[in-house]
DNA sequence: CCTAAAGTAGGACAATCGTCCTAATCTGTC
DNA sequence: GACAGATTAGGACGATTGTCCTACTTTAGG
């Protein structure tokens, strides 16, 4: 009963910290201190970090389509849709700022780790990627949405490692309203001039 | 005089264990094993592990600025100079889907231990950008050099991260393919059409 | 109220971390 | 060849890590 709750509030208190500082440099102790339970009873909830690891994970995964969803249904057109994913820079940007995006940081991180759930990490950008061709598809990119999608994953990635680092929120917003218009250069059912 | 010797091979295998496996991931054992030397004796060369990550850091600085300057000499046009920035993700590209940009994934991992080197390996970031603005500036670009420099910045991070993440080379000479051709539209001394 | 289960606390554990110390070895000079 | 300084090897150190174990407390049902 009260299981549940110490579970969720351990989820979410490893999810906020892998962010803050990351997967490794978290240890049991910090999450313990911030749930406010005793270290060794983790073992309790779950059999290892990684498996902590994987829970936040999953917790990440669900909310992200949640909101994915929650899009598709309040945008009417999907360029809309896509102008909600660069929102997102926006929204986030005071966490960006200090701390990078967290499926880019966490899969940079996973990936120097070779760490086993690294599959499980990228399916966020996945998520992300195959949500944004869709609404490309849905413009009328029949050849290019994934091109396009991907495209613009890679921008928003870059503009939170360079926000992160330089600590510059103005440079997230002075990228973002290029993104916008960016899109309203694709949004258009016509093939990309050049 | 093997001292010499001894600390460049130190920082070396520092250097790319780093790279490959993330600052706090590489503890002394694993650079001992790599250089064949004692763990202990580290602390005759260095007076911690944070020097030895300074010593790394000013080693990729010095590297950085000897091949812009080489590129200052070599590119004839400043858009040439530019391009081979741009190329730098095709000439390493191999390493790149493995382990990111070394640049910044060093950044974020930095800014999450909350590291007191930050700002040094954020000096990496700027080398770049001054450099990058001055080309800019060179074709012309009085008001929006640090803008395009910026720009282009982020879009090789984001290259980095999701050719990372996707293990995809592909990604990698499709996104600089359309950097070059955003730089032809930018390499005349014009204004951004919008 | 009693009892079985669910949940928690706190410490023991082996391993590893960065750091430090000392004795041994190498190297070049007189 | 002896000696001083530079360089190295190897281990000890306290702290911290993830993991595990056992005893204690809480909770729910008859």
């Amino acid at each position: 009963m009260n299981d549940k709750a110490t579970l969720d509030r351990i989820v979410e208190a490893a999810d906020r910290l892998f962010y803050q500082r990351g997967y490794e440099h978290t240890s049991f102790s910090d999450i313990a201190d911030a749930v406010q339970i005793s270290r060794g009873n983790f073992y309790y909830h779950f059999k290892s970090k990684d498996e902590i690891l994987d829970a936040v994970i999953e917790v990440r995964l669900a909310n992200t389509r949640k909101m994915l969803d929650q899009w598709e249904i309040e945008g009417k057109q999907p360029a809309d849709r896509i102008r909600s994913f660069i929102r997102i820079l926006i929204a986030n940007r005071a966490d960006i700022k200090r701390y990078g995006c967290p499926v880019g940081t966490l899969c940079s991180e996973l990936a120097k780790l070779n760490h086993p759930s690294q599959g499980e990490a990228n399916r966020l950008f996945t998520l992300f990627r195959t949500w944004l061709r869709r609404q490309f598809e849905l413009l009328g990119r029949k050849s290019d949405a994934d091109a396009l999608a991907m495209h613009l994953l890679a921008r928003s990635q870059g503009v939170a490692t360079l926000a992160s680092a330089f600590h510059d929120e103005k440079f997230i917003k002075q990228e973002v309203k290029q993104m916008d218009d960016w899109l309203d250069g694709h949004a258009a059912n016509q093939r990309v001039r050049r």
